[in-house]
DNA sequence: CGCAAAGCAAGAGCACTGCTCTCGAATTTG
DNA sequence: CAAATTCGAGAGCAGTGCTCTTGCTTTGCG
């Protein structure tokens, strides 16, 4: 039954898998716009139209790997998050930081994938929220565990939010934690937007001949923002 | 003489603005992938391999689209901190702001193309620099302003920088005024991250389902970054 | 003015791409 | 065992970037 099954099933569920490994190395290669699907059946032995029996079209092999980025950032992310979990609040998001910035280092392609430009003129589908969801949720439950130690330091400065934003952070408080302030969240979005805003700026040279390398600059800025967010 | 010279030269000065416009107009509509030489020539009645005679290959295309994306995109930032002269530092940092993310909203083909994944495997060519320093220069110019006029607020918190760093802001300072302290050649190097960092997130849909629309979060945010940097 | 030199568009052609369709062979299911 | 499904192979279509050769036009110099 079930091994009968996998017969061939489980056949199908490796060479995917081997596709994936074959187009995850080329596009390590020559980037997104250098995966072609010919290369990569020829690559594996087998005929082109014989990989449209695993994947519908490029973009849809595309959308596979995006998934599969989000979700392999997002793994190295919680388990160093859960590895600095008795260093404090500041250690879980300076690790968290690190973290992003060495697999972005690390997989350029992969981060450019998900990060940069929407490739074609696709949606990114709904599959890939999930995954994408991941890592901020991270970011926002060091703030949500700081506020709940009362270990947060007062805010420098608390005008009262604009509605629109009221209403946002309090949508996104209720997937965290009911009762994290506003402000918090917003802080919480403004130290993930450096985060990504950084890395994405050093791995396409915007820092090029003035921040570069940027290990001091990042490293300075990961701390501002904990200060921004109070972590002590 | 200049006016013979013309004959041929102006010539061909009009024909490459007329390829760059309808490759312009194809980038709006399917974006960096879908920019295609021939569908170029086609669209302006000639043949593919004509065009080779104004540009030796699709990257150098694409590398003169960039050069003038970042050139449109100073020109508007410029003119906006100019027209908030008088208004005052945070005013003109408010400025540059909203242009930034108006120019981006209103083209967002081209901003991907100058601040999403660089497109094929090139290295952006040394051309592109000095049209892409422009912008940050004028958010650093904002600082100078408010600092020779003894406006800037003082800093919550000011550990001495780590050598790197103050080896990296004394070079920036000195392409802007000498005696910017490195804490506010920083402080402006965070801010003009996370303005971008916030239009890429929001153009490329990481804000969506949470902070999206981002008009509050991000003129909110634009506040926080002029009280960082320190701006009345 | 006339003629060589340079600039130009056109066309054919190469090697490649994503994708579709059909056809036999293998495998799973009833 | 037979029917139904799944699969790989191959041919083929329309498109791509880019090169090279062939003539024509414009330019600049003697």
């Amino acid at each position: 039954m079930s091994a009968s099954r996998t017969a061939r099933e489980r056949a199908r569920a490796e060479l995917t898998r081997e596709i994936k490994d074959e187009a995850r190395r080329q596009l390590a290669v020559s980037g997104a716009q250098g995966l072609s699907l010919r290369a990569v059946a020829r690559e594996l032995g087998m005929v082109s139209s014989a990989l449209y029996r695993y994947f519908a079209s490029r973009d849809e092999l595309l959308t596979a790997l995006i998934i599969d980025a989000y979700s392999a950032l997002a793994d190295e992310v919680e388990a160093a998050d859960r590895a600095a979990a008795t260093a404090g609040f500041r250690a879980r998001w300076q690790a968290i930081c690190r973290t992003v910035r060495a697999w972005a280092t690390a997989h350029p392609h992969e981060y450019a994938l998900v990060y940069g430009s929407p490739v074609p003129g696709y949606e990114a589908p709904e599959a890939t929220i999930a995954s994408a969801t991941r890592v901020p949720i991270a970011i926002m439950a060091i703030a949500r565990d700081a506020h709940e130690a009362g270990a947060l330091a007062a805010p420098a400065h608390e005008d009262p939010l604009p509605p629109v934003l009221t209403d946002q952070t309090a949508r996104i408080a209720a997937f965290i934690a009911p009762d994290i302030p506003g402000h918090l969240i917003v802080r919480g979005a403004v130290a993930w937007t450096q985060l990504f805003g950084m890395v994405t700026f050093e791995l396409f040279g915007q820092y090029a001949n003035a921040l570069d390398p940027a290990d001091a600059f990042f490293d300075h800025t990961v701390d501002r923002m904990a200060d921004l967010i109070g972590l002590p």
